[in-house]
DNA sequence: CAAATATATGGTACGCGTACCATTAAGTGG
DNA sequence: CCACTTAATGGTACGCGTACCATATATTTG
C-alpha cells in the first residue's frame, strides 16, 4: 500500500509537499499540486487517515450517543447529526444505550479509546458525572434532547414544558378534567419536564391534579400498554391521554383498541413526538412534534464548532430550546358530544 | 494525557508489558498484571487506539452502507449489526447512501481512508465494479439485501422472490388477476427478484402478465404515491397491488384514502417488508416480513469471522438468503365477496 | 532600496503503541 | 542430566504522517 514517501519520490517532492497537497494546508505551486496529484492517482494512494490523526490529534470523528435508533424521533435525528458532519468531512458513531447505564459507559470508553473528536449524548441519567467525566477528557460534549444537572454543557432539546402545556390545554378546552399522563422515565428531564408542562395546564385552568393519574415509566410500548390496562380498569375512566412519547401511544392505543374502546370516541389521546406520516393511518393522532432533523443539525454544527474553534471553548455554555408544533388531528374530541 | 510508558515506569515494567496487559496478549504474570492495572488506574489511563491501530493494522471498525436509516427496515438491520459488533469490541460507522453514487462512493473513500476493517454494503447498483474496488484494498466486505453482478462476494439477503411469490399467490387464491406491482428500482436485483416472484406465481396459475402493471420506482413514499394516482386512473382498475416495500405501500395507501377507496373492500394490499407493529393501527398489512435483525447478524457474523480469520477468506463466497415470513392480516379479502 | 511579508519547499524528529527478536528462569520428558 | 518447551519480561526499531524549524525566492511596503 503506498505511502505519502512513495508519492513524494514518484513526484519528486518532499514528502511534507505531498501532506500539503492532501491537506490544502500550506503553500503549494499549482504546477506541484498537479504533479503530486497525477502521482498519487497513479500509485492508488489511499491516505492514512490513522497516522493523520495520531500526528495530528484530530479524528474527524463525532458519537452519537442515543437511546434506541429504532425510534423514528432518533433516526431523524441522527440524518440530521450525520448530514452536518458530513458536509464538514467527519464520519458518526452511532451507539444505542437502550437507556441502559452499563451499556452508556461502555461506549463512552470505547469512544475515548478512539479519541473522538466530539460526542452527542442523549444521557441515560440527568446525573451530571459522566458528562463531567467527558470534559475532563478534553472531549467535545453537547447534550441533547435532555438536561443534565449541576454542570454546565451546552444543550440542544425540544420545548418539553411548552409542547406537553399546549397539548393538555387543548384537552382542557375541549372539556377534559380526568386526564392520564403517561410520562418517561422519572429520572430524565425530559419526562419531568412534560409532567410539569401537563402540572401548569392543569393548574392554570384551576383544576387540581390526581397524582395516581400521573404515572413514570419506560418510553416503550410495553410500558404503554401496561400503564394503559391499569388505567382502564379506574372508575370514573379517564376520558383522555397524554402520552410522553410515541411509544408510549402506541402501546396504549393498542390496549384500547383490544378493550373496544374507540380514539377519540371513547377517549381522547394526545402524543409527543410524531410518529412519522405515512406510517399510520388510522388513527391520526394529536401530536406535539419536535424538530427532530433540526435538533441533530443544531446539536451537530454547535459541536463542530466547538472543535474547530476551541478558543471560544468557554465563552458560552448555551441551552437551546427548540420549538415543538402543535397538530391537532382526529384524535382528540370534545368530551361534550 | 498519560502514555504506555508513564504507566510502564510507574508499574516498574517494560511499556510492551503494559501492552501486553492491556491486550491480554502474551504471558503477563497475574502479580504483574495487579501493578500493572493498578497504575493504569492511578494515571487515569486510556489506551489510545488510533497507535493501537496504526500500529497493528487493525482498527476494530466496521461500516454499515446503506440507503437510509430512517427506514425501519433498516434500522432493524443496524441493530443486528451493532450488537453483534459490539459484542466483539467493534465499533460501526453508519452511512446513508439514498441510493445515490456519489455520496456512496464519497462515503467509501473515507472509510478507506479510515482503515476499517470491513464493510457491510447495500450496494447503490448491482453492478460489481465498486465491490471490486473494495476487495482490492484488502477490506472485508459482505453484501447485504442485493447481489451484486459477475463478482464473488458474501452476500446476505432475504427471499424477495419466495416472499413475492407467496404474496402474490395469496392474491390469486383470492380470485384477483388484476394484480399491480410496484417494484423498487430497477437496477436493483430485490426489485427484479420481487417482480420475478410475482410473475412466478401468476405464470404458474396460467395467468398473463399485462407488463403495463408493472412498474419500478424508487423505494420511496412518492414513488408509491405517484404510481397508485396512475393506476386509480386505469380501467377496470386492479383489484389487488404488490407494493415492492413498506414506503411504496404507505404512499400507495395514502392515495388510495384520498381517493375514497377502502382497503380491502375495494382494493387489496400486499407488501414487502413490515412497518413495526405499533405503528399502523388500521389496516393492519398483509406482508412479507424479512428477518431484518437476524440480516443484521448474520452479516456481521460472517464479516467478522472473514476479519478473524482471513486464512479462510476464498474458501467459499456464501450467498445466504434467509426466508421471509408471510402474515395474513387484513388488507386482503376475496375479491367473489 | 532596505525591510518586511508572502510564497514555496524541504529536513528532522517525533507520536505511542507494537512486531520482532532476544533473554532468562522454570518445568518436562526420556 | 540434557535437550526442549513453556512462562515471563525486556530492547530496539519501526509505522506514516505531521509539527516545527529552516531556507530561499518573489513580492510588497514605506
Amino acid at each position: 500500500m503506498a505511502t505519502i514517501r512513495d508519492v513524494a519520490k514518484r513526484a519528486g517532492v518532499a514528502p511534507i509537499t505531498v501532506s500539503r497537497v492532501m491537506n490544502n494546508s500550506g503553500y503549494v505551486k499549482p504546477e506541484t499540486r498537479r504533479r503530486v496529484e497525477e502521482a498519487a492517482a497513479e500509485l492508488h494512494y489511499v491516505p492514512n487517515m490513522l497516522a493523520h490523526s495520531f500526528r495530528s490529534k484530530r479524528t474527524n470523528t463525532l458519537a452519537l450517543v442515543l437511546p434506541d435508533i429504532t425510534n423514528p424521533f432518533w433516526t431523524t435525528v441522527a440524518r440530521g447529526v450525520e448530514d452536518v458532519a458530513g458536509a464538514q468531512g467527519f464520519s458518526v458513531f452511532f451507539c444505542n444505550t437502550d437507556e441502559n447505564e452499563t451499556k452508556q459507559s461502555r461506549y463512552l470508553a470505547a469512544l475515548l479509546r478512539r479519541r473522538v473528536d466530539g460526542v452527542l449524548l442523549a444521557p441515560v441519567t440527568n446525573d451530571g458525572t459522566t458528562v463531567q467525566m467527558l470534559l475532563r477528557q478534553n472531549v467535545g460534549v453537547v447534550v441533547i434532547d435532555r438536561k443534565v444537572k449541576n454542570i454546565e454543557v451546552d444543550t440542544v432539546r425540544g420545548d418539553s414544558i411548552g409542547g406537553a402545556y399546549q397539548l393538555v390545554r387543548h384537552l382542557i378546552d375541549l372539556g377534559h378534567r380526568q386526564i392520564a399522563a403517561l410520562s418517561g422515565p422519572a429520572n430524565l428531564s425530559v419526562s419531568q419536564d412534560r409532567v410539569a408542562g401537563y402540572a401548569q395546564a392543569l393548574n392554570e385552568a384551576g383544576l387540581t391534579i390526581d397524582p395516581s393519574l400521573v404515572t413514570f415509566g419506560d418510553f416503550t410500548i410495553e410500558s404503554g400498554r401496561d400503564r394503559m390496562q391499569a388505567l382502564l380498569a379506574r372508575r370514573p375512566r379517564p376520558t383522555a391521554i397524554f402520552a410522553g412519547n410515541n411509544f408510549i401511544a402506541a402501546g396504549a392505543l393498542t390496549v384500547m383498541r383490544e378493550a373496544g374502546l374507540r380514539t377519540p370516541e371513547d377517549i381522547s389521546v394526545v402524543v409527543f413526538d410524531d410518529l412519522p406520516d405515512p406510517y399510520v393511518f388510522e388513527p391520526k393522532l394529536t401530536v406535539a412534534v419536535q424538530p427532530a432533523y433540526e435538533l441533530g443539525q443544531v446539536a451537530a454544527q454547535r459541536l463542530l464548532q466547538k472543535i474547530n474553534h476551541p478558543a471560544t471553548k468557554m465563552n458560552d455554555v448555551c441551552d437551546v430550546i427548540l420549538p415543538v408544533q402543535i397538530i391537532i388531528r382526529q384524535s382528540t374530541r370534545s368530551i361534550m358530544t
